[in-house]
DNA sequence: CAGTGGTCTAGACCACAGG
DNA sequence: CTGTGGTCTAGACCACTGG
């Protein structure tokens, strides 16, 4: 804690005491004030650190009560799912892609319901496989809304994966992810060269924009992968 | 945009804009200056708000250059990894704990490996299962380093799980999560009461602290066990 | 070199909730 | 009612970087 202050540095300084048992759980620390007299800085950088240290869920905030180190923090870490091919060349490997079906569809009821539809929509179904270094890397299987995304009826998704042409036609959606396991069917397990029944991690991606649904995607990740976070 | 304006408010209609395609993608947004006059508030509120939207990963911003939307934003997504007594409340379960086993053991080279540890350290091994309305939900499996936290020997874990005995003892640790797809081995499907070979969701968890690592523990979930997270 | 974001400051007012 | 955090403001200086 010597040179400027900054609100990064009392952050990290927060963040030292409150591991250090310093501040102690469950007991309040400071207030921003006191703080500011003792950094010998405006109330407004304690606040701005104190309100970092609080977005990660270590101080628990409230007016008139002051501030308190949280007592069952709750382990949060941030997930970052970038595009398929980046994660690929991101491990060193060479990308390859493999479109194995497109084609217009009506989803299943199951599907429909997922996806809050209340009639029959038309969706391209799309099948696809992502390589690293010519192995079977994830498959992909996704829905298209058509209704709300008529052009990816056109899209060349022979040359382009349904997950980049999105990202550069509808590049900022909301939605959801879901993490699960689940093991290979026979067909699964025959396109991504690993045992049937073998364990595959899977990620279910949901996106919309305002104008509805977009598409929902489950990509089943070859056998081995890992997804790796810092706290 | 009506009412007072606040950081809040302006990252909520830059989110907007961005989605909404008003401001588009890979171009330069207007200046924290330009905007400050827009919605005739300080620059240091927009820039609270436009250092937000960065934080998320929206807007990639350079001195000189301005900020743009990013191009291919990388989704992040927030895990939030509570206690597993919590996680089985939160579902409108009722909780249950059995502790398996629980003894000092030296870890085998592989576990040590992924520790760092340098030497043999006596560790306590601990087996316990965790019981969502009197079914199998959970099975963890963990080692705890009795050099870093040698209390752990007398910790009542017959009656409180280790998960929670330590969040109690040393609550702020650093560390780092792994996701992955496990098949279950006789064994741990006899235990989670689930055919053998079936696709296990597993987290595993490393922490520690200053003084050195804390634990390695292995959640291997029950078959159905989804992980759900908005973007 | 000039324009942009990054940050600090000092002061102010407000919202909220504990006592 | 009062103390605490939440936020805004106006101004300032700095750091970086693109032209």
């Amino acid at each position: 804690m010597t040179g400027p202050v900054t609100w990064t540095s009392l952050r990290d300084e927060g963040l030292r005491r409150i591991r250090a048992g310093e501040w102690e759980v469950g007991q309040p620390i400071p207030t921003e004030a006191e703080l500011a007299r003792e950094f010998d800085c405006a109330r407004a950088t304690v606040n701005r650190a104190l309100q970092a240290l609080a977005e990660t869920g270590l101080l628990i905030r409230r007016r008139r009560a002051g501030s308190i180190v949280a007592a069952q923090p709750v382990a949060r870490a941030t997930l970052r799912i970038p595009l398929i091919r980046r994660e690929i060349e991101d491990r060193g490997a060479r990308p390859g892609y493999r479109l194995l079906h497109a084609a217009p569809e009506v989803p299943p009821t199951p599907v429909q319901a997922a996806l809050g539809l209340a009639q029959n929509v038309a969706h391209l179904r799309v099948l696809a496989l992502h390589l690293s270094d010519d192995r079977p890397f994830v498959l992909e299987s996704r829905w298209i809304n058509l209704a709300t995304v008529p052009e990816a009826a056109n899209a060349p998704l022979d040359r382009i994966s349904a997950n980049e042409w999105l990202l550069n036609h509808i590049p900022h959606t909301e939605g959801r992810i879901t993490l699960e396991a689940q093991a290979a069917s026979a067909e699964e397990a025959a396109t991504l060269d690993c045992p049937s029944g073998s364990a595959l991690f899977v990620v279910e991606r949901q996106t919309r924009i305002a104008a509805g649904s977009v598409t929902l995607v489950r990509l089943l990740y070859a056998p081995g992968h890992r997804l790796t976070m810092e706290i």
